[in-house]
DNA sequence: TAGATTGTTAATCGATTAACAATC
DNA sequence: TAGATTGTTAATCGATTAACAATC
């Protein structure tokens, strides 16, 4: 029934769903499955698919697949293509860059900026240049949202000109937190953080 | 005071207080100034220094800061190396070989495995093996942590073949939720997740 | 002492799970 | 009809925040 707002949790489960409807065969899917496949509690997985179909589900028939499909699709925004700029090209930004799978989720690089860069410059197809044209670059594409893989130091820094120029959204790979005025949304891929789990689960 | 359990959101904020506390110059560090730098509410950085110190804060002073930096650094298991394999050496796996910072949170990388290496070879200094030396290298090594960089496809047979050997612990890049028995814990590290948030943020 | 800072107990908030009625 | 499945309302749970007493 498609509400307006989804919690975080619920959106970060979307991808997951998406896949398994892909793959599933059947002109219907239930709750109860998508639970099953996923170890998912059911009428979490209810409630997930209500606040994100537009069509109702049907008693003891679920939910139309490929409805369902393009529902999650609308709201992830695959289909439509997010520009991005990546800043920071060294091993994890090339990494990023080199990574052809982003389309399928309707993300495009569209250009890199490193701080050792002096002159525009390619890398596999994507345009390379200096820190001076991250502003134009930004304003002139209309870009909402930007990748950051410099180092901690830096990082601040970097966001603060991508909100300057425009940018919406940040995903930040520097093992900082960045300050962003309200309105911009920052994702944090921080390793340490995630590693901070793990090596303490090791430790018990 | 050093509870036994943390919460899992408390440990991913360690790493950014640690951090802080090791360019602080003081003698003393209070929770109020931590929680300014992070924009934190600061019983929320109280609760979790009382649940990471060993020695309770002191009114008007703070927490020791040396002691608090050894009492995270031992939760977070630095100075202490875990010794992991990685399993998918394409453009993201050879990105976290590559990467010399692991060392600084305790974590290294001893080898890499991929179905496309027919015999023992190395990559910038670490051993690369064909696939049927994965059980005897983790078993032989007593390694217990598995990154897991190979294609959706694949994740889960790699997965049950590191938990087969030992593996306690996974860090998974794959775009997939593994199925691990109890004492097993998987870390997520997929980009579709990070970037379901994101999209959904500029298409509002 | 006054005031900064700690630590604790209770309230709030968001997300998950339980219980159950509605429907085809 | 019986039963699988949906959707909703209430209870639970974990984490955050508010309120406040204790201490140097």
């Amino acid at each position: 029934m498609a509400s307006n707002s989804l919690s975080f949790q619920t959106l970060q489960r979307l991808p997951y769903y998406l896949d398994y409807l892909r793959e599933v065969e059947t002109e219907n899917v239930s709750s109860t499955s998508i639970a099953a496949e996923f170890r998912f509690h059911e009428v979490q997985v209810r409630k997930d698919l209500a606040s994100v179909s537009r069509l109702a589900g049907q008693p003891r028939k679920g939910f139309a697949t490929q409805a369902l499909i393009e529902d999650i699709e609308d709201i992830l925004g695959y289909g439509h293509i997010d520009e991005a700029v990546i800043v920071g090209v060294g091993h994890l930004g090339t990494a990023l860059a080199n990574y052809t799978g982003f389309g399928k989720y309707g993300l495009k690089i569209v250009a890199g900026f490193d701080i050792r860069i002096e002159h525009a410059d390619c890398l596999n197809g994507l345009p390379l240049y200096p820190m001076d044209r991250l502003d134009p670059v930004i304003r002139e594409g209309g870009i909402r949202l930007g990748i950051i893989t410099v180092d901690g130091a830096h990082a601040q820094s970097i966001c603060d000109q991508l909100v300057e120029a425009g940018v919406e959204a940040i995903w930040n790979f520097a093992p900082v937190l960045l300050q962003v005025p309200e309105g911009v949304i920052v994702q944090n891929e921080n390793m340490a953080c995630a590693l901070a789990v793990l090596s303490h689960h090791l430790r018990k």
